[in-house]
DNA sequence: TTGACGCTACCTACCAGTAGGTAGGGCGTC
DNA sequence: GACGCCCTACCTACTGGTAGGTAGCGTCAA
């Protein structure tokens, strides 16, 4: 096992934790060099620019999301059972004090680097488009029935879990995230099953 | 009419753009002087530190908030369309290429001085009390029956405005919000007018 | 004539990024 | 098996630039 591979891996794992509770403008090399134990220079070494590991760093969270989202998909439980799951990644995560990635990289959006604000859109995108096939799948095998068109509801779900998670982080009250999400899936379909 | 109050004025006015569009770690005094007008250093004249400026940001945001959902309490008009014009404002802005404030602030929540995270989260206080207040009086006039407690409602409600507002961001499409809120409106409630 | 307001000039701290060097492992060649 | 060579990984020392903030002076209106 290269020690190279572990100092990138730390480097990627200590600098998302940084995004996630201080935000990207608000986290420096100097701040990362210190946690993970090597010199701010030798950071370039494994990552060239900020910008890099930026990219890096939703490259990575981005996948990580598409093999559970996968993974939840395979599981082939129903409709609602998976989003519910969907749900507790967000609580989940907010409970241990760390705000979704891209939420946190999207309110700064306008100061990113063109190259990760495309990587955020295509994040959100990920999600809806995951969203969508779980509300249709679901309303196509009779489980639920929709009140409203898949791709909107997609929308509402992910609005409301990032959002719910913005105000939580706000409040400092991570509890508001679970009921408030647990009463939206309550409300924009009738559970036929 | 004193010309230091137009130039504070000007100062949180611009200050507010920029906060709203790059996020409050991201704007400086630099930027700001030269939008207004003025050296960096006079700034400090009116905003002694940018912590002070942040601060009357809010409390001043904060206020006018506070003025337009009492002007809308007092238009007596049904919850259903205070609740619509509600959700206007959050579309309203993002339109014009604006974040909510308290929204961009709360992304870099952790990082901010503790004497602003408490206005922030005095601000969405504010919000979900009036939102509650709404939706409490609309269920005890027999206007609308809510399919879960008030308070919970009026988290979601809120939670959903923000989370679309970050959503729409982040797709730069402006247009996910109105119909993503119309949905939740519709479903968290049966209209018996 | 005092005080509000804005200025120039400057400070210290920190940022991302660069220059250039060192320690040591892998490897082919003689 | 020792030599030369390139590589990775990290270092110290530094750059230009920018951040927020300070000191003190000029100006002009009340």
């Amino acid at each position: 096992m290269s020690n190279a591979i572990d100092t990138r891996t730390a480097l990627l794992a200590e600098a998302e934790t940084l995004v996630r509770t201080l935000g990207y403008a608000a986290f420096s090399y100097g701040d990362l060099s210190e946690r993970v134990g090597i010199r701010k220079a030798s950071i370039h070494h494994h990552f060239s620019t900020k910008e890099v590991l930026g990219n890096a760093l939703i490259e990575n969270y981005l996948e990580r999301f598409r093999a559970q989202l996968a993974e939840l998909s395979a599981s082939g439980g129903a409709a609602t059972k998976q989003l519910r799951a969907y749900g507790d990644f967000f609580s989940g995560s907010l409970a241990e004090g760390q705000m979704p990635l891209c939420g946190a990289l999207a309110a700064d959006a306008a100061y990113l680097p063109p190259s990760m604000q495309k990587r955020v859109k295509a994040f959100f995108e990920l999600h809806v488009d995951w969203l969508e096939t779980v509300l249709r799948n679901g309303a196509a095998n009779g489980e639920i029935t929709l009140f409203a068109p898949p791709k909107r509801s997609a929308l509402l779900l992910l609005s409301t879990l990032q959002g719910a998670s913005v105000v939580a982080w706000a409040l400092k009250d991570p509890s508001v995230i679970k009921p408030v999400f647990r009463q939206l899936l309550d409300s924009i379909s009738r559970n036929d099953a």
